[in-house]
RNA sequence: GGACCCAUAGCUCAGCUUGGAUAGAGCGUCGGCCUGCGGAGCCGAAGGUCAGGGGUUCAAAUCCCCUUGGGUCCGCCA
């Protein structure tokens, strides 16, 4: 059911002849005009025809069933279309309308949030998950199968370095009534800033006084000591205890070794280390099931070095002729082995020189991007994929792209081809900097308390229902991503956040909540005795609206821009808001204008139930 | 130095993909609306060299080129 779609093709069908140009070429020409006494649709007729003039008396008087007139206006030829035809949709509505399905339904992996295992969530990871909690849903909404995946950068350096300070502490429990994955995150950073202390200080050691470079390795001992400080007051005990426990240790040959241990399948670093892994990620999970976001699997990296995955796709790589020795180590040269039409293909920016991709570090380790690939192909194999979408911040686009690459020239072309970077920009909370290795970050569970706090003072203030708080937050925190679009810079401000005024999740729900109970409160049952004069203003406003609303959500989906679903919610919203104050609905005396006006609310309903449900917002009943 | 992203009202953002009619919202500011279906609402006002310059076009916020400003990346880190 797509009622103004209908429209479209019958506007292309009846215009068609007279200019001269065939329907599926003028249908896409076909626009809203901005002003709505201009018409409903619209064609700039120089775009179709060059000689549009010689045509505008064939023009004239052209109607069909959902349009009743059309007019030329200067260059545009404007429809206008009949109330009473495109109304017959709302009584046959269905309660998913607008949720199309695809005609063509794939298998879509989408990996997101993967965050380092070694400190909570914080605010750019929310970004992530959001986005990518979005996009999964998106794809489900429009029939396509979809199995959302966490990667586990278990075997990182990052990893190792939290696992040898534990070690130094002798492996303790993490104490009860603290959240394991902060916990985590402080120790953590203390160790990174304990090994950061020393080896600055043997670096400064050997530099002679007075040096200007010593002078710099000075005030960036101080920065570090300041971190080192702020860590300590939060758990001193901890951090004397390690602090102690790292004096006169070779800190690198002991991430080294445990890294080696762990890569080799050692059995006590197995169990330690994902005794330790999964603390995190049981954090993980409990701030983002606040936020109804959950993945299917938790794919682990290290799962991959010992199935012998990675050194499948190295060895076929190894025999590359791209393969050549960069700076002693083995690597691919992805520069020069890729044509400009493959470039094109694999969405690679013409000027951009891609750096070669090391294979091996010299001591026959791998790294990241290496392992990535042969993650790539476990996700496509796994689900059966025709495309699958790394949810990853814009930063990371060299190595997606040399991870496409490589993909290509290990001759995985489709796959290369199919693999989809979702990238999203920087998130500014209010000018903050965070650093997780220094343990300077607010995380997402802060900001979570923060906004609960705040949303609960406003539910007691107008007396609202308590239960329904959680899914207020949920929406607060969702509408500011969500209606950014992706690759812009988004800034998240706490006070904007929580002002539930127009531009807010909250406000989608109070108005779905307006509009439910109006329904829920009307005793008599929906007939066909409508009104058709009474369709006017903003209620041929809102009904134009819900007409258009299966084009709109299949458009965001397919091009995955929630930004345009939630604009669109929006306008729903307030064109609703304003017709609600203006006019009586149940209390209408007249019987058909009741009942058409009962219509349009069922409509605004249905969309907005609809619309959220796909934004991973609840549409509450009561608030 | 090279690459990518961004620049629209005091602030936060739509609109740019596919050029088209008087560039739209929210916040904030100022002024109104509570004896009726949920006031987290409604109505109104002020507020713009669409970063700057050039080009293409009947038509440019939108496409192309240059410049400026901001962010990010360019590692045997992830």
């Amino acid at each position: 059911m797509n009622p103004i779609g209908d429209a479209k093709l019958e506007l292309a069908k009846i215009a068609s002849p007279a200019l001269g140009v065939d329907e599926t070429s003028l249908l896409k020409y076909i626009t809203y005009p901005p002003r709505k006494d201009q018409g409903d649709l619209s064609i700039a007729l120089p775009q179709v025809t060059k000689e549009y003039k010689d045509k505008v008396s064939l023009l004239d008087g052209l109607k069909g069933k959902l349009i009743k007139e059309v007019k030329v206006t200067g260059i545009y030829l404007n429809a206008f279309l009949s109330e009473e035809s495109l109304f017959s949709f709302l009584l046959t509505m269905p309660e998913d309308y607008g949720i199309e399905k695809t005609e063509k339904p794939l298998n879509f992996v989408v990996e997101h949030t993967s965050a380092n295992p070694i400190h909570p969530l914080h605010i750019g990871h929310l970004r992530n998950s959001i986005l990518g909690d979005v996009v999964a849903r998106m794809l489900r909404a429009r029939g396509h199968k979809v199995n959302v995946r966490f990667y586990v950068n278990d075997t990182g350096r990052q990893v190792a370095i939290l696992i040898y300070g534990l070690k130094r502490l002798g492996y303790p429990e993490p104490p009860s009534g603290v959240k394991k994955d902060y916990w985590l995150g402080q120790i953590y950073a203390m160790t990174n800033v304990i090994m950061e202390i020393h080896s600055l200080k043997k670096e400064m050691d050997n530099l002679p006084e007075d040096s200007k470079e010593r002078g710099e390795k000075q005030s960036k001992m101080d920065e570090l000591v300041g971190s080192a400080n702020a860590l300590r007051e939060k758990m001193p005990d901890v951090f004397d205890r390690l602090a102690d426990a790292m004096l006169g240790v070779d800190h690198d040959s002991e991430v080294s070794k445990i890294i080696e241990l762990y890569e080799g399948g050692n059995d006590d670093m197995k169990r330690i280390v994902r005794k330790y892994v999964g603390y995190a990620l049981e954090g993980f999970k409990e701030s983002l099931s606040k936020l109804h976001i959950s993945f299917d699997v938790f794919d682990f990296e290290s799962d991959l070095l010992w199935s012998g995955e990675v050194k499948k796709i190295i060895n076929s790589l190894l025999s590359s002729p791209a393969k050549f020795n960069h700076k002693g180590a083995i690597a691919i040269n992805l520069e020069e082995y890729l044509d400009s039409n493959s470039r094109k293909d694999l969405s690679i920016p013409e000027g951009l020189e891609i750096p070669p991709l090391v294979l091996m570090r010299s001591d026959g380790t791998t790294l990241y991007t290496t392992r990535d690939i042969a993650y790539t192909l476990r996700k496509f194999r796994e689900f059966n994929a025709n495309r699958v979408i790394n949810v990853i911040a814009e930063q990371q686009m060299v190595p997606q792209i040399q991870l496409r690459a490589s993909l290509y020239l290990a001759g995985y072309k489709t796959e290369a081809e199919n693999l989809i970077h979702f990238s999203y920009g920087m998130v500014n909370l209010q000018g903050m900097k965070m650093s997780g290795r220094m343990g300077k970050y607010i995380s997402l569970d802060d900001i979570y308390s923060m906004i609960e706090e705040i949303t609960r003072s406003k539910v007691n203030e107008k007396k609202g229902v308590v239960e329904n708080i959680g899914e207020i937050v949920n929406s607060a925190i969702r509408y500011p991503l969500l209606s950014v679009a992706p690759n812009k810079p988004v800034s998240f401000n706490v006070n904007n956040v929580v002002n539930f005024d127009q531009n807010s999740g909250p406000y989608l729900q109070y108005t779905y909540a307006r509009a439910f109970n109006v329904l829920s409160k009307n005793e008599t049952s929906l007939d066909s005795s409508v009104n058709y004069d009474d369709i006017k203003a903003e209620k041929r406003d809102i009904l134009l609206l819900i007409a258009k609303f299966p084009e709109v959500f299949s458009k965001a989906c397919d091009e995955l821009a929630p930004e345009d679903l939630v604009a669109f919610l929006r306008q729903v919203a307030d064109t609703f808001n304003s017709w609600y104050d203006k006019e009586r609905i149940l209390q209408e005396q007249d019987k058909t204008k009741r009942m058409t006006r009962l219509y349009i609310v069922k409509g605004v309903e249905t969309i907005l139930r609809n619309g959220l449900e796909v934004l991973g917002i609840v549409p509450l009943k009561r608030m």
